[in-house]
DNA sequence: CGGGAATAGTTGAAATCTAAACGGTCTTGG
DNA sequence: CCAAGACCGTTTAGATTTCAACTATTCCCG
């Protein structure tokens, strides 16, 4: 595919860049979901919980959740089944299709997302936004929402 | 800890700009992910050998591995374990410190690594800088320069 | 020097994720 | 209409990650 000849490398502040990029997205990652542990939903869980607060009855097709979510197909039938253990979310048939599935956020599911929201958001105020300038941000939308595309693409 | 009334909540474009941030984040992540597994390496042990192969002597302490790669010491543990089974790696005894282990990348690592790199590269310049503008490569560096020494010192 | 606290790394079990294969259901071209 | 193929979600097994002990060593302070 690509070999040692012909690749295009990255130069020093590239190389810079990507690592720092990394790092920071790692440990970004782990101090929020160490800080919605406590409220008892790992990451994913959370943004499971957002997308369904979302939709029109709380309740969204289990293939378009995936894509939403950017999780397989397999991850999500896991965690949904876990969560439906827990009372936060249960299974409907779909009407329009049978093979289809709708995951259903319930009442309690909405309550914890009540409760992690407020922590969560002021998580991703203090240690992500409150360090960027509003160039920043912008150009921060502007890239990932270049490189989002190029991907859902290809 | 942050409570409803007082949480400073997301207005609408840093909203749109966090869900593109971990959406485009996910996918990139995926992406380079199955490019490298054809190269036998996930992302976690690449970034291992890269950091062993700039160290001197191509050798690192394990708490200094999983500080550099944001791993925690158990996973490091496992995955070196791992890696290690594969000849990729092997653990030395550190002299300074007895209870301490050099985790050191064989020549059979340092061959899978450069075999691996040429695609990983361009994986990166594909789906990531060729669609950044210089002016977006250095805010991304600089946000997550920031971002980065933030959750270092907390 | 001595003992308590911190640090380094490992272990093993439980939780989660991945990958491939499967059973239903839909869809479409002929 | 009706097979062939695509799609939906699940299942199972295996790989990886987390979490909470646990051992061994080092550090620190009286």
């Amino acid at each position: 595919m690509a070999d040692e000849a012909t690749t295009r490398w990255l130069d020093e502040r590239e190389q810079a860049v990507w690592r720092e990029f990394l790092v920071a997205t790692l440990m970004l990652w782990e101090r929020l979901a160490r800080e919605l542990a406590d409220a008892g939903l790992s990451m994913p869980e959370y943004e499971l919980l957002v997308r369904l607060s979302e939709a029109p009855g709380w309740q969204l097709r289990m293939s378009d959740l995936a894509g939403g979510l950017v999780s397989s197909r397999s991850r999500l039938t896991h965690t949904i089944g876990r969560m439906e253990a827990r009372g936060l979310v249960e299974r409907r048939a779909c009407p329009s299709d049978k093979r289809g599935v709708l995951a259903a956020m319930t009442e309690a599911g909405y309550q914890v997302l009540v409760d992690a929201a407020p922590t969560h958001v002021t998580g991703v105020r203090e240690h992500l936004f409150d360090h960027l300038t509003a160039e920043q941000v912008d150009s921060l939308g502007a890239a990932m929402g270049q490189v989002g595309r190029h991907l859902r693409e290809a």
